[in-house]
DNA sequence: ATTGTTGTTCCACATATTGAAACTAGGTTT
DNA sequence: AAACCTAGTTTCAATATGTGGAACAACAAT
């Protein structure tokens, strides 16, 4: 048979379900859902309740709304303290961003996406969820061509070939070839750097964290604007950022760590 | 038959599965999932595949671990934009902690327990998943008895059977006769007091959020030591405290707000 | 080599899921 | 107020999915 279904059984409809309600970003009517969904009517009704009873959907009777449960809040809570490389690296997050008075990022890979999992802002000393839990492109962001510039060959193809190549800056790569020469280029220069490529004025330099077995753990960037700083002034951050994230890759060694897969 | 068994079909068991993983709290192997597990062998081997398969499951193959997945934390992203207070409430939470220099913790129910989704420490601006996401016992803390208090009774009185009663302190409310009485004063006085009765030293004043139709949405609670401030000072802090819940609560209502269900 | 342990696959069987269609509850039009 | 929508919920036979005992592989330890 071959190709790939995406979808595992009842478990994996029920999860896009969630994907669905996630997606439209605010509590949502049944028959909205519906219309953008590939179920027939009972079918997603069955599983609206199914996610509702389990507490991964929230449900307001008054209003008919479906909304993401709670429970996920505290499921992402266990998540991000024990498969994130984020509650080790935070002191080293700390010091780098202090160190060079700009904002770093943490990212770890999500089916070729990047998802933030800490972010330090040396300013506004402000963060939550609201900045962990972002998900962001692949192919043009810092940490995101730094880890997947660094995966084995067939899964880096895979990904690469998933890329949707938006067009958000006149700067974005927005083709595979492009896109698989700049990440040969990021494996010379063992960094890589977002030139605007994701929003105008936001540059940013950034570094894998490898395994020991080189495997890629996540990624690490320091991010600033062309106010402050050039493109070419970014390298000397260089140094810092390499170090601090082998003190990373280490540190997360020591412990055990999951290594992210897709 | 009758009676309520707590599996909706397969996507319960998988999510009945996460839980399991997610209270390791560390990343784990089949056997210990199996151990405690009720499930046959085939079952949960095919169980964690799929969640694995789904992304809400890591799985390292050289260490043979599973762990919680990154998916997880994009969609508690999502979840706490959207069905939290959190980002609503959080500029009244910055002027609440600044106010009264004290920490704030604003709190939802999820299944009888208090589920924190946002916390401001005027003195470590220092917050993130690490504190957002986790889950505290109902009947000893501040927002939980705060919450519990509000709701009608049947829901109330249901939640208060399942709480369960560890005694954390020698303060702590151990049996459901106390609790509900203590619940009647609370509702009395329109605030709850943690009397040291989940962490020594610990104390607090807590209101909740309500719905302009008497719904608990939430709690929101300032929180201290009993180095700074005896039990009895901290009705002091009662008007900013019900005036920031109200304030809370009004935003909620006119930007549409799920309410809570459990 | 031999045994033990842990993880993976098979397959007959049972159960949970499916979805067209019927139904109900509210709201809107005639 | 009756007739008519529309959005949401329930039913039920057909069947796709999930189940789990047992056999099997992979690997360690003896």
């Amino acid at each position: 048979m071959a190709a790939a279904k995406n979808s595992d059984g009842t478990v994996g409809k029920a999860l896009s379900v969630l994907d669905k309600v996630a997606l439209f970003g605010r509590p949502v009517r049944f028959s909205e859902i519906l219309a953008d969904s590939e179920f027939p009517k009972a079918t997603l009704y069955r599983l609206l309740q199914t996610l509702t009873n389990q507490g991964m959907l929230g449900y307001d009777p008054d209003r008919q709304l479906y909304s993401l449960g709670v429970r996920l809040v505290g499921l992402a809570h266990a998540a991000w303290n024990q498969a994130s490389l984020a509650p080790i690296a935070r002191p080293l997050l700390d010091e780098l961003s202090l160190k060079v008075d700009e904002t770093v990022h943490l990212g770890q890979l999500d089916h070729g996406q990047v998802l933030y999992v800490d972010k330090r802002n040396p300013k506004l000393p402000l963060n939550m969820f609201s900045d962990a839990g972002k998900i962001g492109p692949g192919y043009c962001t810092g940490v995101g061509k730094a880890m997947l510039a660094y995966l084995d060959k067939p899964l880096r193809d895979k990904l690469v070939s998933q890329q949707s190549f938006h067009r958000y800056t006149e700067h974005t790569i927005t083709n595979s070839d492009d896109f698989q020469a700049e990440l040969a280029t990021i494996r010379e220069q063992r960094v890589a750097y977002d030139r605007e490529e994701h929003e105008p004025n936001i540059i940013c330099i950034a570094a894998p964290i490898l395994s020991s077995k080189q495997r890629v753990l996540g990624g690490l960037s320091i991010t600033t604007s062309t106010g402050r700083y050039t493109l070419e002034e970014l390298e000397k951050f260089k140094p810092e950022l390499l170090a601090t994230a082998h003190k990373i890759s280490q540190l997360a060694q020591s412990w055990h760590f999951p290594e992210t897969n897709s």
